[in-house]
DNA sequence: TATTGTTATACTCTATAACTATA
DNA sequence: TATAGTTATAGAGTATAACAATA
């Protein structure tokens, strides 16, 4: 090899190029609501089902119990989550969202699509629909499933 | 709305679950050699090129100058950069890839190529183009130019 | 006064592991 | 013993701002 290749040179390199530019305003546009995009994926895991385990939302979203933990701190801190016990199993509890915590969600999802918006609507339609359908074919491949935080 | 949209709904979503499997996959590779991903494009950026100022360097990779300066301490106890002062302005001084560093280079190079293969050579050539060709489209429309580190 | 670069502070996410309480 | 969950620690990244030295 006559020189390394050059940072530009990966699709990795693209890929987080792009994909830090939309988290990074995600997260800015999600921090006027008070809320981190870690929190946005807790609060919409929590949407629509009832009480969760801690346990079980680590396993969906990719996360060690530990980091769960922390982001349930918070959330209840701010009142949009809330704990219950179990009452079979003293040493476990379950997560829910509060009324506040429902009233957010779409809230949430709408600064969310606001965003699919803005960066992808300068996409032709078969464009936007292939890029999906590589990223599928990406994902499968590596059988990821977690819920992306950063 | 009857229902908000739920996390895989958003291109963005499925964008960084790919980026961050590769990204974090590349870490973890690149960690067996001593450096980090920042400082992988750190180095880069520093190979082939004369000596150059952090404030240029914190421009071309988008990060802030103390961001800089803490990886370039770290490079610099790895004794893979070095520091040398600017004789034309006191205040400022220059980096550069000490020889550790440029042998360095190509072994990190060499493991970039790696996950580029691993990752991306279950596309068809035509997808992995238009992949490429996609995300250029994206960078371009937002005029990202940074190098992503994440 | 403005600029170069360092340093300090603070916060998020990540990972590992020690720990408590209960099973 | 094993499991549910919390807490502690540490590292990497981000950002802002105070600061020293020099222009």
């Amino acid at each position: 090899m006559l020189s390394p290749s050059h940072l530009g040179a990966h699709t990795g390199y693209h890929l987080r190029l792009v994909s830090n530019a939309v988290s990074q305003d995600f997260a800015r546009r999600l921090e006027r609501e008070g809320v981190t995009v870690a929190e946005w994926a807790f609060l919409r895991s929590l949407y629509g089902v009832g009480p969760i385990a801690p346990s079980v939302l680590a396993e969906t979203m990719g996360m060690t119990k530990g980091a769960i933990s922390k982001l349930a701190d918070r959330l209840l801190a701010k009142e949009l989550i809330e704990r219950a016990d179990n009452p079979d199993d003293k040493r476990a509890h379950t997560l829910s969202l509060t009324e506040a915590g429902r009233d957010k969600v779409p809230v949430l999802a709408a600064i969310a699509d606001a965003i699919e918006t803005d960066y992808f609507s300068v996409l032709a339609p078969g464009e936007r629909d292939a890029l999906r359908r590589i990223l599928s074919i990406l994902a499968d491949r590596r059988g990821l499933s977690n819920i992306p935080i950063n």
